[in-house]
DNA sequence: ATCCCCATGTAAGCGGTTACATGATTGG
DNA sequence: CCAATCATGTAACCGCTTACATGGGGAT
């Protein structure tokens, strides 16, 4: 249930409309939890049945401002300081292909991990423009931002290394301990 | 719909009936495709309709031993070598609470990321337990299975070392640029 | 006999994805 | 006036989790 605490993070930074919230998903929260416009306006009205969040103004086309509340903000906390982050990499589809690598073909095996390496590559790539892009503000999101931006770069790195090496290994595997070649 | 594709892998090595598969799961693929006895009872039932599997035997206490088809190997290649596998870490909460830190106590936030280099770090040594268990074993699953483990290891080494950086930064971000002491 | 393990199944609920649906307002 | 954007909402479906439910068979 980490979308609502996403939204009452974002609120409390100040007050905004679901399609503001929306926004802000898209271009800031989008790596580390991508949430849809149905997803967002249904939790909004949630958390405000909830009372963690009121609607402090309505604009044009329907437009409802929300405000977190008290509640909204002790919640928040509650959230941060006392729930266990769940780990982070518990289902990976990536690593179930690497059980069942003695299916393939070496050849194909190789492929994999080859393309692995290169799609990590390519990630980390993304993530470096992208820290050019958000180098400059000094607001809490930015700030905080690139803290976890780093850890994806790191990650990346990890990920790209790691499958390197998987395919270097690909070759101990097959040509095993005491073999010599010739 | 990789629990599908997990069966089918596992089903590959030889015939075993859903009892077999969840303790299967339960050993080796628990870090990297959880499954629940629910889950793969329908799944098994699907995948006969689906053809992908048959029953082979059938033993006591209703037990139903289950085998791969070809077209359930076919399907077990095509998803190894042609379906992109999904970015690892699409949500975490562990990065979202850090997109937050700046509505914590300096203190508080400090604490936070503490402890997730110390969990990473009881990670890391879980899993380099675990290989000292699984060093031995020289089947298709062991031998991949071990490439996965160390994806585990240098994973959470790097959120170890990731997560004292930060906690280093907090520092940097509250004491800006210029300012000297006294 | 009894207890533990083997063994399979069903159902409710939850969060997330995709698609459908509708309409107001503003800028060129 | 027309298009793009603002703005909110509903419904169907899918996979995963938790809990419930039932019963046979082997070992001591």
């Amino acid at each position: 249930m980490s979308l609502r605490h996403a939204v009452l993070g974002l609120l409390s930074e100040g007050p905004a409309s679901g399609y503001d919230l929306l926004k802000i998903f898209e271009i800031s929260l989008a790596n580390v939890w991508p949430a849809t416009q149905s997803q967002l306006y249904g939790e909004l009205g949630r958390l405000a049945d909830a009372g963690f969040v009121t609607v402090v103004a309505e604009g044009p086309r329907g437009r409802k401002e929300y405000a977190i509340t008290d509640a909204g903000r002790a919640e928040l906390h509650r959230w941060l300081v006392e729930v266990e982050p769940t780990p982070v990499a518990r289902r990976s589809d990536m690593l179930l292909r690497v059980f069942f690598l003695g299916v393939l073909e070496p050849e194909e095996a190789r492929t994999y991990l080859r393309r692995r390496a290169e799609a990590a590559d390519e990630n980390h790539r993304n993530l470096s423009e992208l820290r050019k892009v958000v180098s400059e503000g000094e607001d809490s999101l930015s700030v905080y931002g690139r803290m976890a931006l780093e850890w994806g770069l790191r990650f990346t790195a990890t990920q790209r290394d790691w499958a390197e090496w998987a395919e270097q290994e690909l070759d101990r595997i097959r040509k095993p301990q005491g073999a010599s070649e010739s």
